[in-house]
DNA sequence: GGAAAGCGTTGGGCGACCCAACGTTGTGAG
DNA sequence: CTCACAACGTTGGGTCGCCCAACGCTTTCC
C-alpha cells in the first residue's frame, strides 16, 4: 500500500539528457559546497588554482585559462585583492596588462578551501565507488576535451 | 616553432573536482542548447516533460517531481500558459491547487524542443563514442540516485 | 472553532554567463 | 611617423537558475 511519499522521478525525457544530469550533479555539488564554504570560494579556487600552477597571469589569461570573461575575472581579482589573497600590479612591459600573483595569504587560503571542495565532492560522490569515481571522471574529462579552447 | 595558441589547459587542482568538471559540461551544454533555441526552452521542457508523462500535476507537485522551487515553477507556467502551450484551472477537489495540462499545442512544442536537445546533446558529446555515453549517462543517473528528494 | 500546514504568488538576493561600451596602451602597415 | 587596429581592464547591463521570506487563500486536523 502507498509508499508514504511516492517515488517522485524526475520525467524520462529528463534522464535521458545528459546535459540535464550533468546540469543536476553541478548544483548538488554546489548545494554541497555551500555546506562548507561560501559559494564565491568556488571562482576564488579556480583562480588561485591557475596562479599557483601556473605563476604570475595577466586577468585576460586567466580568462582563457579558466573558460571565464574578462569581466568576472575582473570581480574575483578585485574580491581576492581586496581580501589580500593576491597582489596585483601593471606589468611594466605591457602596461595594459595586469600582472596578479598569489602571495602566502592566497595560498594558505587555497589549501583551506581545498580541503572544503574535497569534503563536498565526498559527499556528491557517496554512491559511487572509488572504481565508478574514476570512470566518470575520465568521462567528463574527455567529453569537455572536444570542446577545449571554445568561447571565453 | 611555439605552437602558435598555447594549449591554455586550466590548472589541475580544478580538473581534478568532478564537481567542476559537471559544471563545466553543464554550461557547454547550456551553449550548445543556446544555438538552437532560447534557453527558457530548458525549463519549458522539463515541465512539459512532466505533464506529458505522469498526466496533470498541481505546480508544487510539478516542482517536487523536476527539482524546482515553487516559486519558479509558477514563472514557467505562467510562460507556457501565455503560449497557448498549458491550461490550468483550478482543482474542484482542492481549490487550493492548479491542476496543469498540457494541451495539442503543448504537445508539439515539447517535440520541437526534443528535436534541438537531441541536436545540443549530439554536439555536446561529440568526444564520446556511444558506450562512452552509455556509461557516463549510467554513472551521473548512479550519482544523482544518492541525492534523490534532497531539497526541493 | 481555531491552529497548523499546504498552495500559488510576488519580491528580492545571489552567482554564473554573456554582450556592449569606454579609455588606455601596445602593434603593425602604409 | 602616423594612424588605424587590436588587446587589456573596467563598468554597466541583461538573462537564467537557485534560494529565502512573506502574503492571502484553502484545507486539514485536533
Amino acid at each position: 500500500m502507498g509508499d508514504a511519499h511516492e517515488d517522485l522521478q524526475p520525467p524520462a525525457r529528463l534522464r535521458a539528457l545528459t546535459s540535464w544530469q550533468a546540469h543536476k550533479v553541478s548544483t548538488v555539488g554546489a548545494r554541497m559546497t555551500a555546506r562548507h564554504m561560501p559559494l564565491t570560494a568556488r571562482s576564488d579556487f579556480a583562480v588561485l588554482a591557475a596562479l599557483e600552477e601556473y605563476g604570475p597571469l595577466s586577468q585576460a589569461d586567466l580568462g582563457r585559462r579558466l573558460g571565464l570573461d574578462r569581466n568576472d575575472v575582473s570581480g574575483i581579482v578585485t574580491r581576492l585583492h581586496t581580501g589580500g589573497h593576491v597582489d596585483r600590479e601593471a606589468n611594466p612591459e605591457d602596461r595594459r596588462r595586469n600582472l596578479v600573483t598569489v602571495n602566502k595569504t592566497g595560498l594558505r587560503y587555497l589549501d583551506e578551501i581545498q580541503r572544503n571542495a574535497d569534503k563536498a565532492q565526498a559527499e556528491l560522490l557517496s554512491g559511487l565507488d572509488a572504481n565508478e569515481r574514476r570512470q566518470l571522471h575520465a568521462l567528463l574529462a574527455k567529453a569537455l576535451e572536444a570542446h577545449r579552447g571554445e568561447p571565453a
